[in-house]
RNA sequence: UGUCCCAUAGUAUAAGGGUAGUACAACAGAUUUUGAUUCUGUAUGUCGAGGUUCGAAUCCUCGUGGGACAACCA
């Protein structure tokens, strides 16, 4: 309690619920719509909506707005619960606004009785046009004042499957000419013979967002209803429906959604790029989803710090991609264990060393744990990566060049004597002379050199496939750039290597677990790794402080 | 053109009438058997104009800028 940590603007509310004595729990709930993956935009709700009932006393249900059986399938349901749980999370009940269906024709007939609610036999394109613009009222139509009978028979008949898709709607009276649009008698309930995911064919008729999500919230008895700023507008029709039904008033709060640099996070993009095939699908690496963060080796736990650094405030906003990267690196430091991989591998002999020797050598696993250790192999036949050799060096560079001098990381401080070239021009081979007693732990050679590379015994390194990620965009904000959004996908946003080297330990690692590559960034094997052949995805680089070129 | 929401370093987010702070990013230096980590330091900010006040990022007015709203989507 000696800290004082500033409250959002959605705590400060329920702060002063809680103090007033409004409430003495509070009631928030997570709704999703079970019509694709979620994404990290989502683990912001899911954090503020779970993260407000556990620092408050109070609970979460999870819902699933599921009155469209159009768009919604089941797939999604599961992805969306697992998603949830891998995050850390645990809702008090699960429900579904379709568990709702009867309470809300009931709702609907109640608005009908009371005078506020008509059926209308308009076609869409009369009702949008009959709707007015934003500075023109709209205008009242001949079904309006239609009577409550008539209502109450009408809409009954939808229900019963007498009229085709499209044929009638179901309005809340309530004034055409408003100037907010949404109050313009907005439609409740609209006909389709479709089969539903939970309710199968029982209801040919199905509530819209308006008609569903308030109530849901109400019948659950919601205190603090929380979405996104898109739906500011709708909160007049939401506290309009509560207020004529005489349900519990839950109240709706906004918030602005997350948006992220080189990314986009509607949903109808995201589709498009798995349906499209652009990636690989839902929890390919590059996807912004939980389940592509996921397999790209995030924890949740970085994704819980990510959400708490970014706050919750009402002003759009575009949080840089780095935050996010901050927040796995600065785990996965503390965290991973530490090994050599050769990324892009060029021969290394050492001419003086024992042709017939292999020397075992001890390395730390974590860099601040020094009894923590593993053992690796030493021999005359090394791999090293292209990069970390420099046939004519730039400025500072600390790295092997003609007669320069390097430690190999864990053994032994080495001088690159010569070097071969391909017809191409390509280096294919180094040739160093070590320095037997620079040997690591035991050196007394007194020498200092400024560069450290990693390395591996070419005589029992493993091979694996790696999988490296950029940025799946070219350009910071593609949703507001001109055209199509495709335009500005990134071409090079994965980058195969087939056959690059491991410790010869790593195939025995388990899918899922952690590495840092040292000197190459923080890698997860991947779940399409086989007993056979192992892959391993960059979850992210190291931080960069030596640019070469 | 109407209504609503919003405006603090590059990006986010605090300060709620009394010292503009924090994080990420950037840059510089130190340390380093990872050019990582760690440590130290630097630069950059209250959209504008009026008003209220001893005092305004904060309250008021008017601008300006950005966003949302005319789906039988959520």
């Amino acid at each position: 309690m000696s800290e004082e940590k500033s409250l959002n603007f959605i705590e400060e509310i329920i702060e002063e619920d809680l103090q007033s004595g409004k409430y003495t729990s509070i009631l928030t709930r997570f709704p999703p719509e079970p019509n694709g993956y979620l994404h990290i935009g989502h683990a912001k709700s899911i954090c503020l909506n779970f993260g407000l009932t556990q620092k408050y006393k109070g609970a979460t249900n999870l819902r699933f707005d599921d009155t469209n059986p159009i768009t919604e399938e089941t797939e999604y349901v599961d992805s969306i619960k697992e998603d949830i749980h891998w995050l850390g999370f645990s809702w008090s009940n699960e429900y579904y606004s379709s568990d709702y269906f009867d309470q809300l024709y009931s709702f609907a007939v109640k608005l009908i009785n009371k005078g506020l609610a008509y059926v209308d036999d308009s076609t869409s394109e009369k009702i949008a046009a009959e709707k007015g613009t934003p500075t023109e009222p709209g205008k009242e139509n001949e079904f309006r004042n239609r009577s409550i009978e008539e209502n109450l028979r009408l809409f009954r008949e939808m229900k019963e499957g007498k009229y085709k898709d499209g044929e009638k709607v179901l309005r809340a009276k309530i004034d055409m000419a408003h100037i907010n649009m949404l109050m313009r008698d907005p439609i409740m309930y609209r006909i389709k013979h479709a089969h539903h995911h939970r309710t199968g064919d029982k209801w040919c008729i199905y509530p819209l967002y308006d008609f569903a999500h308030g109530q849901s919230d109400s019948i659950e008895h919601i205190t603090h209803s929380i979405c996104t700023l898109e739906f500011v507008p709708h909160r007049a029709l939401y506290d309009w429906f509560i207020d004529k039904l005489e349900i519990f008033p839950s109240r709706q709060y906004e918030f602005a959604r997350l948006n992220m640099t080189y990314t986009v996070m509607s949903k109808r993009k995201l589709l498009t790029l798995v349906n499209e095939g652009y990636v690989a699908g839902w929890d390919d690496p590059r996807m912004p989803t939980i389940s592509g963060f996921r397999r790209k080796g995030y924890t949740p736990s970085s994704i819980r710090t990510f959400c708490e650094k970014i706050g919750v405030a009402k002003r759009d906003n575009l949080i840089d991609i780095s935050l996010l990267e901050f927040c796995i690196r600065e785990e996965l430091n503390q965290t991973a264990n530490r090994v050599m991989a050769v990324l892009n591998p060029l021969k290394l002999i050492i001419d003086n060393y024992d042709e017939n020797k292999t020397e075992e050598l001890t390395t730390e696993n974590l860099p601040n744990d020094p009894e923590n250790t593993r053992t690796i192999t030493f021999s005359k036949d090394l791999w090293i990566e292209k990069e970390d050799f420099m046939e004519t060096p730039v400025k500072k560079w600390f790295r092997l060049a003609p007669g320069q001098m390097v430690r190999l990381k864990s053994a032994y401080i080495i001088k690159c004597e010569s070097f071969k070239k391909d017809d191409n021009g390509e280096v294919t081979e180094i040739h160093a002379t070590y320095l037997p007693e620079s040997k690591s732990h035991h050196d007394t050679s007194h020498l200092k050199v400024k560069g450290t590379i990693h390395w591996l015994n070419a005589r029992d390194a493993a091979t694996a496939e790696v999988r490296l990620y950029e940025r799946l965009f070219k350009v910071e904000n593609p949703a507001a750039e001109e055209g199509d959004f495709k335009e500005y996908i990134n071409p090079d946003s994965l980058k195969v290597i087939k056959n690059a080297f491991i410790e010869p330990h790593l195939q025995h690692a388990e899918t899922g677990a952690h590495f840092q590559f040292i000197r190459n960034g923080y890698f997860c094997i991947d779940k399409d790794s086989t007993p056979g052949k192992l892959i391993f995805n960059r979850t992210v680089t190291l931080k960069e402080g030596f640019k070469a070129l």
